[in-house]
Parts: structure tokens; C-alpha cells; sequence
DNA sequence: ATTTGTGCAAATGCTTTGCACGATA
DNA sequence: TATCGTGCAAAGCATTTGCACAAAT
């Protein structure tokens, strides 16, 4: 069984102005943020190649999607686990300083038949802007 | 300013299948399984109906909505903070026998000016039949 | 009788896909 | 030149909404 080239995709302009749209923009972008970002340099560029590159990135690992719940798909620039903060009124997404609790996942497996894999922590609230809007 | 009445929401064959189906089914139905469920006893049913009876009965507390990452939006028969594990194979989601940790949002509050309202936690794996499938 | 809920169909938001053409290796 | 990627438009899910009719209070 041979190996699998590691990568094997081009590098085309449209894949490195994704990447870099990404890694620019690091507030968690969703596709269509990217696409935004991305269409300022290159107007003709299409959803369905932002789309198509940010997974391309994400299983080549230089960039992550993050399931964050309660939000559509976004791109992280950063791929090491760490936790996410959401503003339940407006959607935007923070960073959590707050180490992974690799134990976590430990203490599910021994209770579990599941193989797991890792974990997402998504902590909801307000952002300050919003809770003085609410006020 | 008056108060608003806790429910002026009408007691309907409808809503009342779609509260049972959730509270039968127990396994944190999709909003479609329930609509397949209810179909069962009322044939006429229409999606936008289950759709919106979901939401309501989750705005009363009956129900909870859950936002799993990953997944599209799911509905609890049971309403506390509790944990889930998510299959990422067939999307199969359990409830995870630990613990809320109420502290954790007290920590982010200290860090952050966010007002932490909860936080959502799965864990991602592969369930006992998709682990093997996979081998 | 009034108000709220239902069913239908259309619309929306997010994402994927088929296909012919264009770019990359 | 062979293959892979792009752009476009259409399709696919999940969910919401406008509207006329029906049901509940």
C-alpha cells in the first residue's frame, strides 16, 4: 500500500488569498467573511472556491474549522484546541485563555464506549457592546 | 409597564404531539425527526408547524433547545445543563453522565467582560458501531 | 367574535455539486 | 498535455416567513 502524497494540491492564487484572508483577519472568519475579504483583492473570485479552499486548508491543517455551537461554520488561523466565547446577539466569536482539559476527555472515555476524539466548549453570553444595546 | 402573561399560547392537537414526540423520542431529535415522528399520528402536519411549536415550547420551558456543535439544531426533553457526545461518523448525540461545571463560566467572567450566560460542551468521537464499521 | 395557530408554498441562509472552461504542474 | 482548480448556476439541507383559512378561546 503506497503512501499518499501529502499534498497534491496546486497553489493557486485564489488558494493563497483564502489562506491569507484567514490568517489576516483571525476573528474566527465564517465562509462568507472570507469571501468578503478575499473579493476586495480579487473581485472575480467565486463562494463555491472560497468554500471549496477553506476545506482544502482546514485537511491540510493550516487552518481549522471550528464547530462553535450555535454559529454557522468559521476558520480559525489558530489550530491548537482551546475554548470559544459567543455573543448570542450578535454572533462574534472570541478566544477563551483557558487551558484544554485533555482530562476531560479522558474521564468521558472510561464512562464511554466512544472513541473520543476531543471536545468543544463554547461559552455563551453577552458581549459588552451588546448587553449596554440591552440596557 | 405591564407584566406580560407567562403563556397566552393555545393548547393545540399539534403541540401537543410535537411535546410528546420529544419527550418519546428522548433522543435529542433534529427538528425533522420529530416532524417524521408526529406525521405518524397526524398526517397533515406540515413542517412549519413543528418548526415553530419547537421553538415555542422551548421558549416555555418545556422543551430545550440544544445547540451541539456540529449538528443542526436539537431539542431535550430534559431542560438542565448536562453535556453531550456527539458521534462525527453518524451524528448519533448522547448525554454525558458529568457534572455541569458552573465554575467554569464564574472563571471566564473574571477574565472576560462578556456576561456569561452558560457554556455548551461535546465531546466528539465515534460511537461503538461507526468505530466498527471504520475497521 | 376575536385572536392565535395551521398548512402551504415561497423565500432565506449556508453549503455543496455538476459541468465546461481555464490554469497549473 | 494531463490533471486539477475555477466560476457559474443549480441543487441541497435546515429553517423561516407571508398569507389565507381553520381552530381555540
Amino acid at each position: 500500500m503506497l503512501l499518499k502524497a501529502m499534498t497534491n494540491s496546486r497553489n493557486t492564487i485564489q488558494r493563497q488569498l483564502v489562506l491569507s484572508a484567514v490568517r489576516q483577519l483571525q476573528n474566527h472568519p465564517t465562509a462568507d467573511e472570507v469571501y468578503q475579504e478575499v473579493q476586495k483583492n480579487c473581485p472575480t473570485i467565486s463562494r463555491a472556491t472560497v468554500y471549496r479552499n477553506l476545506k482544502l486548508l482546514a485537511e491540510e491543517g493550516e487552518i481549522r474549522l471550528r464547530n462553535i455551537s450555535g454559529s454557522p461554520e468559521r476558520y480559525d488561523h489558530i489550530c491548537s484546541n482551546h475554548y470559544h466565547l459567543r455573543c448570542e446577539q450578535c454572533g462574534k466569536v472570541m478566544d477563551v485563555e483557558m487551558p484544554y482539559m485533555a482530562s476531560l476527555d479522558e474521564e468521558v472515555r472510561k464512562r464511554n464506549k466512544y472513541l473520543i476524539k476531543s471536545h468543544d466548549l463554547t461559552f455563551v453570553g453577552l458581549c459588552p457592546e451588546c448587553a449596554k444595546k440591552k440596557h
